[in-house]
Parts: C-alpha cells; structure tokens; sequence
DNA sequence: TTCCTGTTTGTTATACTGTAACGATGGTCA
DNA sequence: TGACCATCGTTACAGTATAACAAACAGGAA
C-alpha cells in the first residue's frame, strides 16, 4: 500500500486548535450572512462547543456548558440551536452515537461519510463521491431511489493503530 | 436505464408475509443449535414480532405486544433479547430510526447496507462486497482503517416512486 | 415613534430510548 | 444431589428528544 495521506482531523494536535474553531465560526457568519438567516449568540456558542474537538459532542454534555454560562439553559435550547446548525450543514449528526460533529466543509448541505476512532474518538468527514454514486447506483439496481445516506465506520485511525 | 429487479422486502405483500416469518425463524433455530446457543421461547417471539413487517419495530412496540402476552414484561425484556439477536446476526439495529429490522440473510455475522422506503417504510437490505470494499478503500486512503460500518440510505422504493 | 408580525428563546412538562443492579428461575453436568 | 452458569423477572434510573405555550426580540409598516 502507498504510503496513506492522514486525515486532517486525525492529524490535528489538540493543543492547537483554536484555528479550527475560528475557521468554522467565521464560515457560518458568512454562509449566514449569505443566506439571510440568523446567527445568534447562542447559535455561535454551540457552534464553538461542538467545534471544541475533533470528537463528537453530546447535547446533554453541551448542555451542561451553557448551564454554566446562562443558568436558564435546558434541553431545547441545545436542541433547536443543533436543529440550525444540521440544518444549515454547519454540524453533522452521527447516528450510530447519538452524538454532533462540525462538518469539515460547511456551507453546502451534504451527507458525508464519518470514520469514527474507536480508540481516541477523532472523527473524520469523507465527502466522496465515488462512494455516493456507488451507492446510489446498487440502490438503482434494486429499484431503490436514494435521497439521502448514513454513513459512518468504526475502526481505528493512522495515529491510534500505532 | 435497463429494468431494474426490484428487492424482495419492497416486492413482499404485507397479505401474504407468513413465509418470511416462517423462514426467519426455522433459519434461526437451525443457526442456534449449530452454535449451542439458546434459542428459548423469548427470543423466538421477539424476533417473530421483528419480521412481522418488512417495515422496522421499534423496541417499545415490541415490548407492548409481549406484554400482552406475559404481564411481566419489562423494557430489559425485549432489549436482551434484541441484543442476542443482533448479536446472532438475525436482526440488524437501523442507526437512523432507533428501531430493528430482521435480517434477510441470517446466519453470518455482517453489516448491511439499508434501503428505508421514507413512504411506505419498507427497509430492504443489501449485502455489496464492492460497497465495503470501496469504502474500505477510501478510508485508508486517509490512513482509517474500518472494523465496522452504518450505511442506510432514505428515499423511495419503486413501487412508492410509482 | 408605535404597532404589527414572525422568529427566537425561556420554561415546564413529558415522551421515548436504553441500562444497572440484583434476585429468582431453570437448565446442565459432575 | 449440589454447584454452576445462562436466562429471565423486577425495580429503578440514566440518557435522548420533543410538545406546548409564554416571553423577549428583531425588522418593517404605518
Ligand atoms: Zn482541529
Ligand atoms: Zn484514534
Ligand atoms: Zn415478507
Ligand atoms: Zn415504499
């Protein structure tokens, strides 16, 4: 095998971050902007915490931050700000985790692909389309139109397979 | 486009389904006492009221019907003996809807690829070698290497497309 | 300005999904 | 028989998500 690129997610050291965080708050401002919808505080807070790692977040644990910060925080206020941030493609849901990912590429509204580490929890977006024809085309065989897909992996990333 | 099959799970009329049910668990009984594991009247009845659709149970259903039949039944009732099925390979759990869907090739351990009608809520399975070795590939391009993979796609079935 | 209107947020309550813990039961085998 | 292990019954609780309605707020019309 050719010596694999690594993915950019399984790459970045938690240490040095921030750039990450910046770059997807900045990009919804814009796209926000752009789109004639609103980017409430509260909708960039939860952006930044979803952002705070390359892992995925849980709503109750993103809850517990905003409770820190504003004591009338409760479950459907993380709730509906996610629901705007899926919504406007700047986060992603992951199923098999009930758990929310900052989406890599934000601005246009996509199903990527996830490879989740099941060791270190770094998750990284695949947008391919090879796999997205593929697929839709082995639905076609059965007679199936596909509209939208899941897709995440389990395994191990470069770093954590050693 | 040449005239595509269409999947068993969409072709099945829901007045004549007995022989799927039938076929799930005499394959299930025979798969249990190859492997010496109990196939006890519990999980028997569970994974009956999985297949008695091609469409997918939600744990809670289940669990009304057994309580209909035995008053002691529990959330833990129908959650163990999910876990044995799946973990059996007679059932698969679909990430995207928290619900079940009994296996159309039961006996070897696998992950499929779904196809979840969003109209009539049919789910048909698919088993494609190219699938997961495509996205096998693209993930070690970026140095993931899988163990497991979700893949479930929403959209119309062709009787549902029309 | 004031009023109107639609969006966002606050608040309470509840529904849905899943698991921990422990004891009772029931096969299997020495 | 008794010891052992898997299964099941039972209670309690943890975790995930939404319904419903009121209050606050932004933006535009009068
Ligand atoms: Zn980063
Ligand atoms: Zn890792
Ligand atoms: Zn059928
Ligand atoms: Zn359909």
């Amino acid at each position: 095998m050719v010596n694999p690129e690594i993915a950019p997610a399984f790459r970045c050291r938690d240490d040095d971050h921030a750039a990450c965080v910046v770059n997807a708050v900045t990009t919804a401002e814009r796209v926000c902007k752009e789109r004639g919808v609103r980017f409430t505080p509260l909708r960039r807070r939860v952006l930044e915490l979803v952002w705070s790692g390359h892992r995925p977040a849980k709503a109750y644990q993103l809850l517990e931050q905003l409770k820190l910060e504003h004591a009338g925080s409760a479950p459907p206020t993380v709730y509906r700000a996610l629901d705007f941030l899926v919504d406007n493609g700047f986060v992603h849901r992951l199923e098999s985790l009930n758990a929310f990912i900052g989406c890599g590429d934000a601005g246009e509204k996509h199903g990527g692909q996830f490879l989740i580490c099941r060791e270190c929890g770094r998750v990284a977006e695949l947008d391919d389309p090879e796999l997205k024809q593929l697929l839709a085309r082995k639905a076609q065989a059965v007679g199936f139109t596909g509209e939208s897909s899941t897709i995440e992996v389990e395994g191990l990333c470069a770093r954590c397979a050693g």
